[in-house]
DNA sequence: AAAAGTATCGGTAACGTTTGCGGATACGTT
DNA sequence: AACGTATCCGCAAACGTTACCGATACTTTT
């Protein structure tokens, strides 16, 4: 007969489920809990639903305890070959398959890195992934990829999973129309390595890996201006994005260098999709005083201009020059090939996973943020070369 | 003075960290360790690193216990308005974010969905994300992302560190060089949903979505057969993928029926890559009875014929006909526009991504494995018509 | 031969959450 | 006045690991 060890009663002691594969018991006087080591038969471990094999199933099979499994496992110094074999044999024959959830909430690590990109279309993004994928996958990090698909309010619920799932870096891309930014700065004030990419902004205070826009940009139109161009229209992203404001100074900068006038109804800033390229284009085309050039913030936007003057009887590049940005496959196979600036996507996304790596290995952010420029380089195809010159 | 509880020794006693808020000591003598319950001041609860707040931060602050937090963060009915605007406030206040981590391995669910695809070159993959991405985003499920990068080693790293992180189902399309299938089985054996798309097998036993490559292929050569072309090749995949059989199949289907001789010469079975393209198109285009039409595998491997067709001065479509398959964007660009076969890239996210959803929901496995065959389109472009018809 | 070192292994707190069960009130009902 | 009931909340087990602290049995040193 057991007795309370509490409230000294005797035949008031039930059982109360198992811990630690002990029989658990409570006193029904005092209501007070405790564990006897009884040598009574425990019943087999049943889960509810479908039980996978862990740690302890090794260790009950094996005879010996969950930590000496668990050092086995990891090939740790103070277990001795024999039954450091015995439970790897063991292993394999219960089929046992590690729980990265609790090892994770163990060592408050995931090791995994968070990626969060505005949109699939264009082969950019993509690229970018395959990139820091390569980088990150070599360190043994996993990549969590998520798309914000061009809105904020996904962009904020995104980097909430993200925090949520604790990983241990996050690699963002911002939206088109992200202006505010306390949900970047969370992690910076949690400590969470955090870097931007391609879309950044300065309200935040981490690493940013960029292209030079601004030199782009510059030469891109320097290349219109030298190739006989005279009026040079530009069709522009939103002005939030940093990436928009460094094309367009860039722009600007080429025209004044050569002492263009600006004409600011040839300016155009803009959100980025296909249909708004078609309007924003047929307005720059059907100007009482055409542009004879168009600048346009990326390829599918030069495409659809291009589309549309074929449309309109305008030759190309005669009539007009065209240069986009980005290089996308398409661009090298339209007649004629379209002029445009390639970006080192892969490189992009190589640089951006190192820089997190770094930041992770370094506990203490020694190192002030930064910024990395990355060249981009202007490939020249028939859309921008003028025959008469 | 504290006596030590085991050797009696006073004045040996140091202070040893803290254990459930209590203070530990260790006696310098005997070098044993024992709690001692103080109404010390114990110090504010700081981890090592740095600390995220927790639902035990918010129950001390609030001054209810654990349970009721969570409830409370929860909705749960159990909880009066008062105690939860109160736990809510609490948990604004500190900037409350949940461990997943925790929640998943205590509900031993992820609410994550793993997707692993072979390579991210085409647009084929990253459109079947978009679409699979959609659905899940949509239900509440995240989607982790793995690279097999056509290695079946990594195929199997990718799918073990999907079951480590006990993610609740995985969509997946094989590599080139999957053939051997017990790394998928193990998927089956532990009841976790999988399905197949794209490059499909069937020696595991879980849904495939697919897309009707036998009759793609055979309308494909059909229609190069009605335009005149007398000696058609086939550039294929390599044979341990379904698709590559299918097409194939469609392949001689098509010549078969229009009582066309086959020649084994001009078909030629082999890896994707470009450079491989390059080398199976040099070979078909200087083969000494040239074939006046070549049937790709895909879009890229078609175009690289098409550059080395100009290259030799052979004209499309007239000297050689050309179709390929998956209908990238350059093939709409390239001159003249590739004859392809359009796949519904997004439909097969989505579906893939439905049905792995209905999957979980349904417990138990009541509807067998079944295939889902989506339709392709023939995209008739100038590569394949030839103006002497 | 006593003391000290070494090689192996076990016990258990801790990570942060959910949840079943029971306790403590307060109120309305015989 | 006694009882039933509904409301609200707390206790502690459980999820599967890791790692710190001891414990034991040998082996080596003084």
């Amino acid at each position: 007969m057991v007795r309370c060890p509490k409230c000294a009663q005797v035949g008031t002691i039930m059982k109360a489920g198992y811990v630690r594969n002990k029989q658990r018991y409570v006193c029904k006087s005092c209501n007070y809990f405790f564990t006897i080591a009884s040598s009574e038969q425990v019943p087999s471990r049943q889960k509810n639903h479908r039980h996978q094999t862990t740690i302890i199933d090794i260790a009950r099979s094996t005879g010996v305890s969950n930590s000496t499994v668990s050092r086995a496992l990891h090939g740790h110094a103070d277990i001795s070959p024999e039954t450091r074999q015995a439970v790897l044999d063991m292993a394999a024959q219960l089929d046992y398959q590690p729980n990265q959830l609790a090892y994770n909430l163990v060592k408050s690590k995931t090791n995994t890195i968070g990626m969060i990109v505005p949109e699939f279309h264009n082969r950019f993004f993509p690229n970018v992934i395959m990139g820091a994928h390569q980088i990150l996958t070599a360190e043994g990090y996993n990549l969590t990829i998520m798309q914000s698909n061009e809105s904020f309010a996904v962009e904020v619920s995104n980097t909430k999973a993200m925090l949520a799932n604790r990983i241990d870096g996050l690699l963002i891309s911002l939206t088109q129309e992200t202006n505010s930014f306390e949900h970047l700065q969370v992690f910076e004030k949690r400590g969470i390595p955090l870097v931007l990419f391609n879309r950044v902004c300065d309200d935040v205070k981490a690493p940013k890996v960029v292209v030079n826009d601004f030199e782009a940009a510059f030469m891109a139109v320097e290349h219109l201006i030298l190739n006989g161009y005279e009026r040079i229209a530009h069709l522009g992203g939103p002005l939030n994005l940093l990436v928009s404001r460094e094309r367009l100074r860039g722009y600007r900068a080429a025209l004044e260098k050569h002492g263009k006038n600006i004409e600011e109804d040839m300016i155009i800033q803009g959100m980025l999709s296909q249909q708004k390229a078609r309007i924003y284009g047929k307005y720059l085309l059907e100007l009482e005083n055409r542009p004879d050039a168009i600048f346009a913030v990326n390829d599918s936007a030069a495409i659809e201009i291009m589309l549309m003057a074929k449309e309109k009887g305008i030759s190309i590049p005669e009539e007009l020059g065209v240069v986009g940005f980005s290089d996308n496959p398409e661009s090298a196979y339209i007649g004629p090939g379209l002029t445009t600036v390639r970006q080192p996507t892969i490189e992009i996304g190589k640089t951006t996973a190192q820089w997190i790596l770094q930041m992770i290995d370094a506990d203490e952010e020694m190192a002030l943020p930064q910024e990395r420029i990355l060249k981009t380089e202007l490939i020249i195809r028939g859309s921008s070369l003028r025959s008469g010159i």
